[in-house]
DNA sequence: GCAGCTGTGAAAATCCTGTGAACGCAGGGG
DNA sequence: CCCCTGCGTTCACAGGATTTTCACAGCTGC
Protein backbone atom coordinates (compact mmCIF):
# COMPACT_ATOMS: atom_id res chain seq x y z
CA UNK A 1 0.00 0.00 0.00
CA UNK A 2 1.27 3.51 -1.00
CA UNK A 3 2.28 6.22 1.42
CA UNK A 4 0.24 9.19 1.06
CA UNK A 5 1.79 12.59 2.19
CA UNK A 6 0.89 16.54 1.62
CA UNK A 7 3.32 18.98 1.65
CA UNK A 8 2.49 22.63 3.08
CA UNK A 9 5.04 24.42 1.11
CA UNK A 10 5.64 27.47 -1.58
CA UNK A 11 9.03 27.00 -2.46
CA UNK A 12 8.10 25.13 -6.15
CA UNK A 13 11.49 24.20 -6.97
CA UNK A 14 11.78 22.17 -3.78
CA UNK A 15 8.31 20.49 -3.89
CA UNK A 16 8.53 19.73 -7.65
CA UNK A 17 11.98 17.68 -6.93
CA UNK A 18 9.89 16.12 -3.93
CA UNK A 19 7.46 15.41 -6.53
CA UNK A 20 8.86 13.84 -8.81
CA UNK A 21 10.90 11.31 -6.09
CA UNK A 22 7.77 11.03 -4.63
CA UNK A 23 6.41 9.74 -8.02
CA UNK A 24 8.89 7.83 -8.73
CA UNK A 25 8.68 5.97 -4.69
CA UNK A 26 5.00 5.30 -5.74
CA UNK A 27 3.79 7.42 -3.83
CA UNK A 28 0.88 10.29 -3.38
CA UNK A 29 1.78 13.94 -2.81
CA UNK A 30 -0.39 16.49 -2.87
CA UNK A 31 1.12 20.70 -2.37
CA UNK A 32 -0.57 22.87 -0.46
CA UNK A 33 0.76 26.87 0.31
CA UNK A 34 -1.57 27.38 3.26
CA UNK A 35 -2.55 26.50 6.00
CA UNK A 36 -5.54 23.45 5.96
CA UNK A 37 -7.72 22.85 8.44
CA UNK A 38 -6.90 19.92 10.62
CA UNK A 39 -10.84 18.82 9.65
CA UNK A 40 -9.64 18.52 5.95
CA UNK A 41 -6.32 16.38 6.72
CA UNK A 42 -8.62 14.08 8.64
CA UNK A 43 -10.39 13.68 5.28
CA UNK A 44 -7.07 13.36 3.02
CA UNK A 45 -6.11 10.10 4.84
CA UNK A 46 -2.18 10.85 5.03
CA UNK A 47 0.23 9.38 6.46
CA UNK A 48 2.62 12.07 6.78
CA UNK A 49 2.62 15.82 7.02
CA UNK A 50 5.78 18.16 5.69
CA UNK A 51 5.46 21.57 6.58
CA UNK A 52 7.54 24.52 6.13
CA UNK A 53 6.38 27.00 9.35
CA UNK A 54 7.36 29.95 7.23
CA UNK A 55 3.97 29.56 4.76
CA UNK A 56 1.63 29.29 8.20
CA UNK A 57 2.38 32.44 9.60
CA UNK A 58 2.40 33.57 13.16
CA UNK A 59 0.06 30.81 14.22
CA UNK A 60 2.82 28.14 13.10
CA UNK A 61 3.27 26.78 16.65
CA UNK A 62 -0.56 26.84 17.51
CA UNK A 63 -1.53 25.13 14.11
CA UNK A 64 1.39 22.40 14.67
CA UNK A 65 0.24 21.75 18.11
CA UNK A 66 -3.18 21.56 16.71
CA UNK A 67 -2.27 18.62 14.32
CA UNK A 68 -0.26 16.65 15.85
CA UNK A 69 -3.15 16.51 18.85
CA UNK A 70 -6.04 16.08 16.45
CA UNK A 71 -4.19 13.55 14.67
CA UNK A 72 -1.84 11.73 16.87
CA UNK A 73 -1.36 8.98 14.06
CA UNK A 74 -0.28 11.29 11.57
CA UNK A 75 3.91 11.46 11.03
CA UNK A 76 4.65 15.46 11.34
CA UNK A 77 7.84 16.64 9.90
CA UNK A 78 9.41 20.01 9.85
CA UNK A 79 11.45 21.57 7.05
CA UNK A 80 12.52 25.11 7.19
CA UNK A 81 15.48 26.99 6.34
CA UNK A 82 16.27 29.22 9.59
CA UNK A 83 15.67 27.29 12.86
CA UNK A 84 17.38 27.56 16.39
CA UNK A 85 17.91 24.78 18.91
CA UNK A 86 14.92 26.12 20.67
CA UNK A 87 12.95 26.37 17.97
CA UNK A 88 13.61 22.76 17.06
CA UNK A 89 13.09 21.62 20.78
CA UNK A 90 9.83 23.52 20.80
CA UNK A 91 8.50 22.11 18.06
CA UNK A 92 9.57 18.55 18.73
CA UNK A 93 7.85 19.13 22.24
CA UNK A 94 4.51 19.90 20.63
CA UNK A 95 4.76 16.66 18.72
CA UNK A 96 6.51 17.37 15.56
CA UNK A 97 8.17 13.96 14.61
CA UNK A 98 10.70 15.30 13.10
CA UNK A 99 12.63 18.84 11.49
CA UNK A 100 15.00 19.08 8.63
CA UNK A 101 16.71 22.13 7.91
CA UNK A 102 16.19 23.19 4.35
CA UNK A 103 18.41 23.53 2.12
CA UNK A 104 17.78 19.77 2.54
CA UNK A 105 18.35 16.60 0.12
CA UNK A 106 15.08 15.61 -1.48
CA UNK A 107 16.15 12.03 -1.15
CA UNK A 108 16.37 12.63 2.70
CA UNK A 109 13.44 14.24 3.38
CA UNK A 110 11.40 11.39 1.57
CA UNK A 111 13.31 8.71 3.29
CA UNK A 112 12.89 11.00 6.92
CA UNK A 113 9.02 11.01 5.90
CA UNK A 114 8.77 7.15 5.33
CA UNK A 115 10.59 7.01 8.75
CA UNK A 116 8.11 8.79 9.81
CA UNK A 117 5.32 7.14 8.25
CA UNK A 118 6.79 3.83 9.03
CA UNK A 119 6.90 3.95 12.86
CA UNK A 120 3.01 5.30 12.73
CA UNK A 121 2.37 1.75 10.84
CA UNK A 122 4.31 -0.29 12.96
CA UNK A 123 1.98 -0.65 15.71
CA UNK A 124 -0.86 -1.23 13.69
CA UNK A 125 -0.79 -3.93 11.38
CA UNK A 126 -0.14 -7.32 12.16
CA UNK A 127 -3.74 -8.74 12.29
CA UNK A 128 -5.46 -8.90 8.86
CA UNK A 129 -8.05 -10.79 7.45
CA UNK A 130 -8.08 -13.20 10.03
CA UNK A 131 -11.77 -14.02 11.24
CA UNK A 132 -13.11 -14.01 14.32
CA UNK A 133 -15.57 -16.40 15.88
CA UNK A 134 -17.29 -14.58 19.12
CA UNK A 135 -20.56 -15.89 20.46
CA UNK A 136 -22.49 -17.44 17.54
CA UNK A 137 -20.89 -14.34 15.46
CA UNK A 138 -18.37 -14.54 12.85
CA UNK A 139 -16.76 -11.42 11.79
CA UNK A 140 -14.90 -11.84 8.45
CA UNK A 141 -12.58 -8.61 7.83
CA UNK A 142 -12.36 -9.70 4.05
CA UNK A 143 -15.98 -8.95 3.57
CA UNK A 144 -16.03 -6.24 6.32
CA UNK A 145 -18.92 -7.91 7.51
CA UNK A 146 -20.18 -10.14 10.31
CA UNK A 147 -22.62 -13.52 10.37
CA UNK A 148 -24.80 -15.31 12.55
CA UNK A 149 -25.02 -18.52 10.60
CA UNK A 150 -25.17 -17.52 7.25
CA UNK A 151 -26.90 -14.27 8.06
CA UNK A 152 -25.07 -11.11 7.40
CA UNK A 153 -25.47 -8.38 9.73
CA UNK A 154 -25.33 -5.71 7.37
CA UNK A 155 -22.88 -3.76 8.89
CA UNK A 156 -22.12 -0.39 7.39
CA UNK A 157 -18.22 0.63 7.74
CA UNK A 158 -18.03 2.35 11.11
CA UNK A 159 -20.05 -0.27 12.56
CA UNK A 160 -17.81 -2.68 11.44
CA UNK A 161 -14.52 -0.94 11.74
CA UNK A 162 -16.38 -0.51 15.60
CA UNK A 163 -16.98 -3.73 16.23
CA UNK A 164 -14.15 -5.47 15.06
CA UNK A 165 -11.90 -3.29 17.28
CA UNK A 166 -13.75 -3.98 20.35
CA UNK A 167 -13.69 -7.79 19.24
CA UNK A 168 -9.86 -7.73 18.98
CA UNK A 169 -9.65 -5.98 22.43
CA UNK A 170 -12.41 -8.42 23.73
CA UNK A 171 -12.82 -8.65 27.46
CA UNK A 172 -11.01 -5.56 27.67
CA UNK A 173 -12.04 -2.55 29.12
CA UNK A 174 -11.86 0.39 25.87
CA UNK A 175 -12.11 3.90 26.83
CA UNK A 176 -14.36 6.29 24.75
CA UNK A 177 -11.40 8.47 23.81
CA UNK A 178 -9.74 5.22 22.56
CA UNK A 179 -11.76 3.83 20.49
CA UNK A 180 -12.63 7.32 18.60
CA UNK A 181 -8.88 7.61 17.98
CA UNK A 182 -8.53 3.84 16.50
CA UNK A 183 -11.82 3.65 14.62
CA UNK A 184 -12.34 7.50 13.41
CA UNK A 185 -8.55 8.06 13.31
CA UNK A 186 -8.10 11.49 14.98
CA UNK A 187 -9.09 12.86 18.05
CA UNK A 188 -12.27 12.97 19.93
CA UNK A 189 -14.01 16.31 20.37
CA UNK A 190 -15.27 16.77 23.52
CA UNK A 191 -18.69 15.78 24.02
CA UNK A 192 -18.91 13.90 20.95
CA UNK A 193 -21.92 10.79 21.27
CA UNK A 194 -20.77 9.09 17.80
CA UNK A 195 -19.38 6.51 20.15
CA UNK A 196 -21.87 5.46 22.20
CA UNK A 197 -24.74 6.13 18.69
CA UNK A 198 -22.54 3.31 16.92
CA UNK A 199 -22.81 1.45 19.85
CA UNK A 200 -26.41 1.19 19.91
CA UNK A 201 -26.88 0.52 16.39
CA UNK A 202 -24.91 -2.32 16.78
CA UNK A 203 -26.79 -3.50 19.66
CA UNK A 204 -29.36 -3.17 17.37
CA UNK A 205 -28.20 -5.21 14.95
CA UNK A 206 -26.53 -8.03 17.30
CA UNK A 207 -29.70 -8.44 19.10
CA UNK A 208 -31.41 -8.89 15.45
CA UNK A 209 -29.63 -11.89 14.64
CA UNK A 210 -28.25 -13.13 17.84
CA UNK A 211 -30.74 -12.18 21.02
CA UNK A 212 -29.79 -14.66 22.99
CA UNK A 213 -26.13 -13.20 23.60
CA UNK A 214 -25.08 -10.39 25.13
CA UNK A 215 -21.58 -9.01 23.52
CA UNK A 216 -21.23 -5.26 24.53
CA UNK A 217 -21.15 -4.62 27.96
CA UNK A 218 -21.03 -0.47 28.91
CA UNK A 219 -18.56 0.53 31.70
CA UNK A 220 -20.14 3.58 33.22
CA UNK A 221 -17.92 6.74 33.48
CA UNK A 222 -15.38 5.09 30.88
CA UNK A 223 -16.66 3.10 27.88
CA UNK A 224 -17.15 -0.03 26.68
CA UNK A 225 -16.25 -4.03 26.56
CA UNK A 226 -16.94 -6.87 23.94
CA UNK A 227 -17.40 -10.28 25.53
CA UNK A 228 -20.12 -12.79 24.63
CA UNK A 229 -22.05 -14.19 26.85
CA UNK A 230 -24.89 -16.45 26.09
CA UNK A 231 -28.38 -15.29 28.18
CA UNK A 232 -28.37 -18.83 30.26
CA UNK A 233 -24.88 -17.53 32.62
CA UNK A 234 -26.97 -14.54 33.64
CA UNK A 235 -29.96 -16.35 34.68
CA UNK A 236 -27.47 -18.70 36.69
CA UNK A 237 -25.80 -16.23 38.72
CA UNK A 238 -28.80 -14.40 39.71
CA UNK A 239 -30.38 -17.47 41.09
CA UNK A 240 -27.48 -19.97 42.56
CA UNK A 241 -30.23 -21.23 44.86
CA UNK A 242 -33.49 -21.87 43.20
CA UNK A 243 -35.48 -21.18 46.15
CA UNK A 244 -38.51 -18.73 46.54
CA UNK A 245 -37.11 -18.14 49.76
CA UNK A 246 -38.41 -18.35 53.29
CA UNK A 247 -36.23 -15.95 54.71
CA UNK A 248 -35.99 -12.04 54.46
CA UNK A 249 -32.04 -12.15 53.49
CA UNK A 250 -30.48 -8.76 52.19
CA UNK A 251 -28.60 -10.50 50.10
CA UNK A 252 -30.76 -9.89 47.10
CA UNK A 253 -29.36 -6.35 47.04
CA UNK A 254 -25.79 -7.14 47.45
CA UNK A 255 -26.10 -9.64 44.36
CA UNK A 256 -27.72 -7.97 42.00
CA UNK A 257 -25.24 -5.21 42.84
CA UNK A 258 -22.51 -7.53 41.75
CA UNK A 259 -24.06 -8.41 38.46
CA UNK A 260 -25.16 -5.40 36.97
CA UNK A 261 -23.68 -2.34 38.04
CA UNK A 262 -20.15 -3.75 37.34
CA UNK A 263 -20.47 -4.90 33.96
CA UNK A 264 -23.70 -3.96 32.19
CA UNK A 265 -26.37 -1.37 32.85
CA UNK A 266 -28.53 -2.71 29.84
CA UNK B 1 6.06 7.03 33.40
CA UNK B 2 9.40 7.48 32.82
CA UNK B 3 11.33 7.05 29.14
CA UNK B 4 13.91 4.83 29.33
CA UNK B 5 16.69 4.86 26.72
CA UNK B 6 20.48 3.64 26.18
CA UNK B 7 23.38 5.02 24.55
CA UNK B 8 25.86 3.62 22.57
CA UNK B 9 28.49 5.75 21.98
CA UNK B 10 32.66 6.69 23.36
CA UNK B 11 32.54 9.97 23.50
CA UNK B 12 32.24 10.36 27.44
CA UNK B 13 31.71 13.91 27.15
CA UNK B 14 28.85 13.84 24.94
CA UNK B 15 26.79 11.32 27.05
CA UNK B 16 27.81 13.13 30.27
CA UNK B 17 25.93 16.42 29.01
CA UNK B 18 23.24 13.72 27.88
CA UNK B 19 22.94 11.90 31.22
CA UNK B 20 22.79 15.03 33.03
CA UNK B 21 19.67 16.41 30.86
CA UNK B 22 17.99 12.96 30.73
CA UNK B 23 18.03 13.01 34.73
CA UNK B 24 16.46 16.28 34.74
CA UNK B 25 13.67 15.12 33.28
CA UNK B 26 13.11 12.27 35.35
CA UNK B 27 14.70 9.23 32.81
CA UNK B 28 16.25 5.86 33.36
CA UNK B 29 19.69 6.64 31.04
CA UNK B 30 22.44 3.57 30.44
CA UNK B 31 25.77 4.24 28.86
CA UNK B 32 27.06 1.50 26.89
CA UNK B 33 30.48 2.00 24.75
CA UNK B 34 29.68 -1.39 22.25
CA UNK B 35 27.31 -3.11 20.70
CA UNK B 36 24.63 -4.70 22.40
CA UNK B 37 23.08 -8.34 21.65
CA UNK B 38 19.21 -7.89 20.59
CA UNK B 39 18.71 -9.88 22.66
CA UNK B 40 19.90 -8.11 25.69
CA UNK B 41 18.53 -5.23 24.54
CA UNK B 42 14.95 -6.53 24.70
CA UNK B 43 15.45 -7.16 28.66
CA UNK B 44 16.11 -3.32 29.30
CA UNK B 45 12.48 -2.44 28.48
CA UNK B 46 14.16 0.46 26.42
CA UNK B 47 11.71 3.26 24.74
CA UNK B 48 14.33 4.31 22.26
CA UNK B 49 18.18 3.53 21.85
CA UNK B 50 21.06 6.07 20.62
CA UNK B 51 23.89 4.86 18.31
CA UNK B 52 27.01 6.40 17.23
CA UNK B 53 27.67 3.95 14.53
CA UNK B 54 31.32 4.51 14.79
CA UNK B 55 31.26 2.07 17.99
CA UNK B 56 29.88 -0.76 15.61
CA UNK B 57 32.97 -0.50 13.70
CA UNK B 58 32.35 -2.88 10.38
CA UNK B 59 28.88 -4.20 11.34
CA UNK B 60 27.32 -0.81 11.88
CA UNK B 61 24.58 -1.69 8.86
CA UNK B 62 24.02 -4.94 9.73
CA UNK B 63 23.63 -4.27 13.76
CA UNK B 64 21.05 -1.43 12.67
CA UNK B 65 19.24 -3.54 10.57
CA UNK B 66 18.84 -6.55 12.73
CA UNK B 67 17.88 -4.07 16.19
CA UNK B 68 15.36 -2.23 14.11
CA UNK B 69 13.49 -5.77 12.77
CA UNK B 70 13.83 -7.51 16.13
CA UNK B 71 12.77 -4.64 18.13
CA UNK B 72 10.42 -2.88 15.96
CA UNK B 73 8.86 -1.09 19.14
CA UNK B 74 12.05 0.30 20.04
CA UNK B 75 12.78 4.06 18.78
CA UNK B 76 16.37 4.10 16.83
CA UNK B 77 18.14 6.83 16.55
CA UNK B 78 21.61 7.95 15.60
CA UNK B 79 24.26 10.60 16.08
CA UNK B 80 27.53 10.43 13.75
CA UNK B 81 29.92 13.17 13.06
CA UNK B 82 29.73 12.92 9.48
CA UNK B 83 27.90 11.39 7.42
CA UNK B 84 26.65 11.49 3.78
CA UNK B 85 23.20 12.21 2.54
CA UNK B 86 23.52 8.62 1.05
CA UNK B 87 24.13 6.85 4.21
CA UNK B 88 21.55 8.87 6.10
CA UNK B 89 19.05 7.59 3.74
CA UNK B 90 20.07 4.10 3.79
CA UNK B 91 20.15 4.07 7.70
CA UNK B 92 17.18 5.38 7.22
CA UNK B 93 15.83 3.40 5.44
CA UNK B 94 16.33 0.26 6.61
CA UNK B 95 14.94 0.96 9.92
CA UNK B 96 16.80 3.77 11.68
CA UNK B 97 14.13 6.54 13.13
CA UNK B 98 15.84 9.30 13.46
CA UNK B 99 19.66 11.11 12.36
CA UNK B 100 21.46 13.81 13.88
CA UNK B 101 24.65 14.61 12.87
CA UNK B 102 27.26 15.43 15.45
CA UNK B 103 28.11 18.04 17.58
CA UNK B 104 24.23 18.02 18.96
CA UNK B 105 22.76 20.07 20.78
CA UNK B 106 21.90 17.82 24.37
CA UNK B 107 18.91 19.36 24.78
CA UNK B 108 17.66 18.86 20.92
CA UNK B 109 18.98 15.02 21.43
CA UNK B 110 16.64 14.61 24.50
CA UNK B 111 13.66 16.15 22.50
CA UNK B 112 14.28 13.84 19.54
CA UNK B 113 14.33 10.96 21.66
CA UNK B 114 11.43 11.73 23.10
CA UNK B 115 9.27 12.30 19.88
CA UNK B 116 10.62 9.07 18.84
CA UNK B 117 9.82 7.56 22.05
CA UNK B 118 6.01 8.83 22.17
CA UNK B 119 5.59 7.83 18.65
CA UNK B 120 6.65 4.09 19.51
CA UNK B 121 3.74 4.79 22.20
CA UNK B 122 1.28 5.75 20.69
CA UNK B 123 -0.25 2.98 18.56
CA UNK B 124 0.56 0.95 21.69
CA UNK B 125 -1.73 0.44 24.07
CA UNK B 126 -1.80 3.69 26.34
CA UNK B 127 -0.59 2.21 29.81
CA UNK B 128 0.76 -1.03 29.88
CA UNK B 129 -1.74 -1.78 33.31
CA UNK B 130 0.02 -4.81 34.74
CA UNK B 131 -2.04 -6.48 37.09
CA UNK B 132 -1.47 -5.78 40.65
CA UNK B 133 -1.88 -8.14 43.44
CA UNK B 134 -2.73 -7.12 46.90
CA UNK B 135 -4.06 -9.19 49.45
CA UNK B 136 -6.32 -11.81 48.83
CA UNK B 137 -7.42 -9.27 45.66
CA UNK B 138 -6.39 -8.57 41.93
CA UNK B 139 -6.43 -4.62 40.78
CA UNK B 140 -6.75 -5.39 36.74
CA UNK B 141 -6.13 -2.10 34.79
CA UNK B 142 -7.52 -3.31 31.94
CA UNK B 143 -11.23 -4.05 33.40
CA UNK B 144 -10.48 -1.13 35.42
CA UNK B 145 -12.08 -3.45 38.24
CA UNK B 146 -10.55 -5.02 41.30
CA UNK B 147 -11.50 -8.70 41.86
CA UNK B 148 -12.06 -11.54 44.60
CA UNK B 149 -11.16 -14.66 43.07
CA UNK B 150 -13.73 -13.69 39.78
CA UNK B 151 -15.86 -11.74 41.87
CA UNK B 152 -15.83 -8.53 40.72
CA UNK B 153 -15.94 -5.41 43.48
CA UNK B 154 -18.32 -3.59 41.63
CA UNK B 155 -16.21 -0.49 41.86
CA UNK B 156 -17.18 2.68 40.16
CA UNK B 157 -14.42 4.75 38.10
CA UNK B 158 -13.70 7.10 40.98
CA UNK B 159 -13.38 3.93 43.58
CA UNK B 160 -11.54 2.39 41.52
CA UNK B 161 -8.43 5.09 40.63
CA UNK B 162 -8.67 5.99 44.40
CA UNK B 163 -8.23 2.01 45.40
CA UNK B 164 -5.59 1.91 42.42
CA UNK B 165 -3.28 5.09 43.78
CA UNK B 166 -3.71 3.58 47.50
CA UNK B 167 -2.28 0.26 45.86
CA UNK B 168 0.46 1.86 43.57
CA UNK B 169 1.72 3.58 46.74
CA UNK B 170 1.26 0.56 49.03
CA UNK B 171 2.48 0.95 52.64
CA UNK B 172 2.69 4.83 52.37
CA UNK B 173 1.06 6.77 53.99
CA UNK B 174 -0.98 9.63 51.43
CA UNK B 175 -2.03 13.09 52.97
CA UNK B 176 -5.74 13.30 51.98
CA UNK B 177 -4.66 16.86 49.79
CA UNK B 178 -2.38 14.47 47.51
CA UNK B 179 -4.88 11.66 46.90
CA UNK B 180 -7.31 14.58 46.05
CA UNK B 181 -4.82 15.97 43.46
CA UNK B 182 -3.80 12.61 41.99
CA UNK B 183 -7.08 10.90 42.05
CA UNK B 184 -9.50 14.26 40.84
CA UNK B 185 -6.97 15.47 38.95
CA UNK B 186 -7.38 19.28 40.65
CA UNK B 187 -6.50 20.98 43.88
CA UNK B 188 -8.89 19.87 47.23
CA UNK B 189 -11.40 22.53 48.27
CA UNK B 190 -10.76 23.50 51.91
CA UNK B 191 -13.43 21.04 53.94
CA UNK B 192 -13.86 18.66 51.30
CA UNK B 193 -14.56 14.80 52.82
CA UNK B 194 -14.45 13.20 49.34
CA UNK B 195 -11.73 11.12 49.87
CA UNK B 196 -13.05 10.16 53.39
CA UNK B 197 -16.24 9.27 51.59
CA UNK B 198 -14.49 7.37 49.36
CA UNK B 199 -12.43 5.52 51.39
CA UNK B 200 -15.87 4.76 52.96
CA UNK B 201 -17.40 2.97 49.95
CA UNK B 202 -14.08 1.00 49.37
CA UNK B 203 -13.94 0.10 52.67
CA UNK B 204 -17.55 -1.50 52.87
CA UNK B 205 -16.93 -3.10 49.17
CA UNK B 206 -13.61 -4.31 50.46
CA UNK B 207 -15.57 -5.79 53.88
CA UNK B 208 -17.70 -7.48 51.52
CA UNK B 209 -15.67 -9.80 49.51
CA UNK B 210 -12.85 -10.19 51.34
CA UNK B 211 -13.56 -10.28 55.44
CA UNK B 212 -10.65 -11.52 56.57
CA UNK B 213 -8.23 -8.68 55.70
CA UNK B 214 -7.79 -4.95 56.29
CA UNK B 215 -6.63 -3.56 53.74
CA UNK B 216 -6.99 0.80 53.95
CA UNK B 217 -5.71 2.20 56.94
CA UNK B 218 -6.62 5.90 58.27
CA UNK B 219 -3.40 8.19 60.18
CA UNK B 220 -5.11 10.63 62.45
CA UNK B 221 -4.69 14.22 61.01
CA UNK B 222 -2.84 12.80 57.72
CA UNK B 223 -4.67 10.70 55.43
CA UNK B 224 -4.84 6.89 54.42
CA UNK B 225 -2.36 3.74 54.14
CA UNK B 226 -3.12 0.89 52.15
CA UNK B 227 -1.75 -2.16 53.41
CA UNK B 228 -3.47 -5.53 52.82
CA UNK B 229 -3.10 -7.21 56.22
CA UNK B 230 -4.71 -10.79 57.24
CA UNK B 231 -7.06 -10.93 59.92
CA UNK B 232 -4.60 -13.14 62.20
CA UNK B 233 -2.31 -10.27 63.32
CA UNK B 234 -4.70 -8.09 63.88
CA UNK B 235 -6.00 -10.52 66.24
CA UNK B 236 -3.38 -10.85 68.18
CA UNK B 237 -2.27 -7.03 68.31
CA UNK B 238 -5.71 -6.88 69.61
CA UNK B 239 -6.10 -9.38 72.24
CA UNK B 240 -3.52 -8.93 75.28
CA UNK B 241 -6.59 -10.12 77.12
CA UNK B 242 -8.74 -12.62 75.49
CA UNK B 243 -11.89 -11.79 77.15
CA UNK B 244 -14.73 -12.45 74.81
CA UNK B 245 -16.79 -10.09 77.14
CA UNK B 246 -20.34 -11.68 78.88
CA UNK B 247 -22.12 -8.48 78.06
CA UNK B 248 -24.44 -7.23 74.80
CA UNK B 249 -21.95 -4.52 73.49
CA UNK B 250 -22.78 -3.88 70.32
CA UNK B 251 -19.34 -5.66 69.20
CA UNK B 252 -19.40 -4.93 65.46
CA UNK B 253 -18.90 -1.66 65.89
CA UNK B 254 -16.54 -0.98 68.66
CA UNK B 255 -14.33 -4.06 66.98
CA UNK B 256 -14.22 -2.02 63.73
CA UNK B 257 -13.60 1.05 65.77
CA UNK B 258 -10.80 -0.15 67.90
CA UNK B 259 -9.18 -1.68 64.26
CA UNK B 260 -8.71 1.82 62.74
CA UNK B 261 -7.05 2.96 66.44
CA UNK B 262 -4.66 0.34 66.58
CA UNK B 263 -3.37 1.00 62.97
CA UNK B 264 -3.80 4.84 63.63
CA UNK B 265 -1.56 4.92 66.12
CA UNK B 266 1.88 3.52 64.28
C1' DG C 1 -13.39 17.13 78.87
C1' DC C 2 -12.48 19.90 74.87
C1' DA C 3 -11.48 20.88 70.19
C1' DG C 4 -10.57 18.71 66.12
C1' DC C 5 -10.96 14.59 63.04
C1' DT C 6 -13.07 10.80 61.03
C1' DG C 7 -17.01 7.44 60.10
C1' DT C 8 -21.80 7.21 58.50
C1' DG C 9 -26.14 7.49 56.25
C1' DA C 10 -28.97 9.92 53.34
C1' DA C 11 -30.44 13.86 50.55
C1' DA C 12 -29.23 16.89 46.78
C1' DA C 13 -26.77 17.99 42.77
C1' DT C 14 -24.35 16.45 38.93
C1' DC C 15 -23.03 13.65 35.39
C1' DC C 16 -23.58 9.74 32.04
C1' DT C 17 -25.83 6.76 28.90
C1' DG C 18 -29.78 5.13 25.99
C1' DT C 19 -32.76 6.68 22.59
C1' DG C 20 -35.35 8.71 18.87
C1' DA C 21 -35.20 11.94 15.51
C1' DA C 22 -33.52 15.76 12.70
C1' DC C 23 -29.78 17.41 9.80
C1' DG C 24 -26.27 17.47 6.23
C1' DC C 25 -23.72 15.22 2.79
C1' DA C 26 -22.56 12.28 -1.09
C1' DG C 27 -23.73 9.03 -4.66
C1' DG C 28 -27.02 6.88 -7.92
C1' DG C 29 -30.99 7.05 -10.82
C1' DG C 30 -34.53 9.28 -13.07
C1' DC D 1 -30.37 18.84 -12.81
C1' DC D 2 -33.29 17.17 -9.08
C1' DC D 3 -34.89 13.60 -5.99
C1' DC D 4 -34.16 9.66 -3.24
C1' DT D 5 -31.49 6.79 -0.29
C1' DG D 6 -27.91 5.40 2.80
C1' DC D 7 -24.76 6.93 6.27
C1' DG D 8 -22.61 9.54 9.71
C1' DT D 9 -23.20 13.41 12.98
C1' DT D 10 -25.58 16.22 16.17
C1' DC D 11 -29.32 17.38 19.43
C1' DA D 12 -32.44 17.21 23.18
C1' DC D 13 -34.56 14.65 26.61
C1' DA D 14 -35.52 10.99 30.07
C1' DG D 15 -34.08 7.76 33.37
C1' DG D 16 -30.42 6.23 36.16
C1' DA D 17 -25.93 6.00 38.29
C1' DT D 18 -22.53 8.46 40.54
C1' DT D 19 -20.54 12.15 43.15
C1' DT D 20 -20.93 15.80 46.40
C1' DT D 21 -22.69 17.81 50.28
C1' DC D 22 -24.63 17.82 55.04
C1' DA D 23 -25.59 17.07 59.66
C1' DC D 24 -24.43 14.19 63.31
C1' DA D 25 -22.32 10.70 66.09
C1' DG D 26 -18.16 8.45 67.59
C1' DC D 27 -13.06 8.65 68.15
C1' DT D 28 -8.26 10.92 69.13
C1' DG D 29 -4.93 13.39 71.30
C1' DC D 30 -3.94 16.57 74.63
Amino acid sequence: MSIRIAVLDTDSGFVTVLARRAEAAGWHLSQKTGPVPPRDLVAMKLNALLVDPAVLGDEAWDYLERVSSMLPDLGLVVCTSRSTVAQRVKGLRLGVDDWMTKPCHPEEAIARLEAVSRRRRRGRQEHEAAPLAVGEMEIRPDRFQAFVGDEALDLTRREFELLYLLAEERGQVLEREQIYQRVWGYAMAHGDRSVDVFVRKLRKKLEGLSPSWTYIHTHFGIGYRFDPEPAGILAEELRPAPEPAAEPVPDAESDSQSVHGAFTSG
